[in-house]
DNA sequence: TTTAAAATTGCGTTATTTTGCATTATTTTA
DNA sequence: TAAAATAATGCAAAATAACGCAATTTTAAA
């Protein structure tokens, strides 16, 4: 057995069982221990996991690197995007703005498309630099520095000046009543100028955003012309929106 | 027996096996070992399989972390940036193209400047949007998705509406008959521009960078007010760049 | 077709990696 | 605090790999 085979059966036990144990890696593989510990070791050096006394456990980041975002709940937002590369099509001129589930919709986004993105936020932006076919354009301006998207004038001129295809538009909030709302005044001001800039206006976002609001209204639900969310669109607790007219995806 | 069926082979069987191991593949193939690692390595030069002790097993293609931006030499370029962080000073506006030496810089900027700073570099916006004093604006335009920087009319038009104190800019290359100068045309336009718009020029890069020549033209030396090098100012390989009226920090 | 250059292959030699064991240190547990 | 378990270290044997070289085959050019 080559000893990356047993490094691959170790990552594999430990994520079954969320640990493994020295002698018993030992036994299973039929080597002496110092062996395991020595691959244990080298594990723990590339950080594929944890070294502890008598085993090892999974490794968790603890790192604040800025470059570093993390997603919550990534596995549910994928689930939730997926449904919207439908929407996808070669030649589209697009806007995202920012937000998790706009990032991870933009790390799944075909690398085989052709199409153009405008954007404001920064991680999305550092996404799709990766993408080989996307022509992509980043509406500069005022950094809001903690949700690292432009505001202000100059991003609502760029704006002003286009018109996309379709919008991905992150939701903050959503309720019947005050549709979409935001909590910075600033960012709702350019989300209403990116929904002005687009023929069609689609927003992703889970179901635990459903029926909450904040202080600065961004469009009522008439404006919206898709949702998307990780429930059935049958499900009960979309009823409503539907029966106001929004597409539930 | 061809090498290209041979290649074929090894490839088959990894695809059935998830692994192949030398003196297995020796033996079936009735070669020496050596020529089935000279394969071996071959394929692993190709991207197609990973050769590991005693074998091959499977390409996993490692996910590409945009995120994850690698800092070559990080050390040496520490060392650059910390003698400019004497040019920085509150109230300041500056503009910082990108480059990893700058990237380095901008993490290393006091926690407690208060300054504007205008780049067009996604990376060092993300890390300067960690800073808490910071007026950050991004100068938006298309991306050049490779170098993360923006290009074109409209970061030529945001530069030419801006005066700067001060301007880091990065080098590609730098020599005394040539200047700065840049692999990409419309970067270094764009550099040109920055320089117009700011009072003051500095450049920090490794010694490595001297006496080396792209094809498009940034600016000549008597355009850089200062340079940055990990190299004693007083170096002899330096002398000409001082005797050119450089300032050598 | 002939000839020179380039690529391929195996062998001997040397270098590197892996592994288990003995020994010594460290951590855990009772 | 002592005993037991686990780890680290140095070492040597075995396996594997790399290197230089020469013989052979293939390819390309004349």
């Amino acid at each position: 057995m080559l000893k990356a085979e047993r490094h691959k059966f170790i990552m594999t036990k430990l994520l079954e069982e969320q640990k493994v144990v020295t002698t018993d890696l030992a036994l299973a593989l039929d080597l002496s221990e110092d062996t395991i510990r020595r691959d244990l070791n080298e594990l723990d050096d590339k950080k594929l996991l944890e070294k502890v006394y008598g085993g090892a456990i999974q490794f968790i980041e603890k790192s604040v690197d800025v470059f570093n975002i993390n997603i919550s709940a990534e596995e549910e937002k994928k689930k939730i995007v997926k449904k919207a590369l439908s929407l996808l099509h070669d030649g589209q001129v697009i806007i995202m703005s920012g937000g998790s589930t706009n990032l991870v919709f933009a790390k799944l986004i075909p690398s085989d498309l052709k199409a153009t993105i405008y954007t404001y936020s920064l991680p999305i932006a550092m996404q799709l630099s990766q993408h080989p076919n996307i022509d992509l354009i980043f509406i500069g301006g005022k950094m809001q520095k903690k949700a690292m998207v432009t505001i202000g004038m100059d991003v609502m001129q760029v704006l002003s000046k286009i018109k996309a295809d379709i919008c991905f538009l992150g939701a903050s909030s959503i309720s019947i009543k005050q549709g979409l709302t935001e909590i910075g005044y600033e960012v709702s001001i350019v989300k209403k100028a990116m929904i002005e800039s687009s023929d069609r206006v689609v927003s992703m976002f889970s179901s635990n955003k459903l029926n909450t609001k904040m202080p600065h209204s961004v469009c009522d639900l008439s404006q919206l012309d898709t949702i998307v969310t990780e429930l059935d669109p049958e499900d009960l607790s979309l009823e409503e929106y539907r029966k106001a007219g929004v597409f539930v995806l």
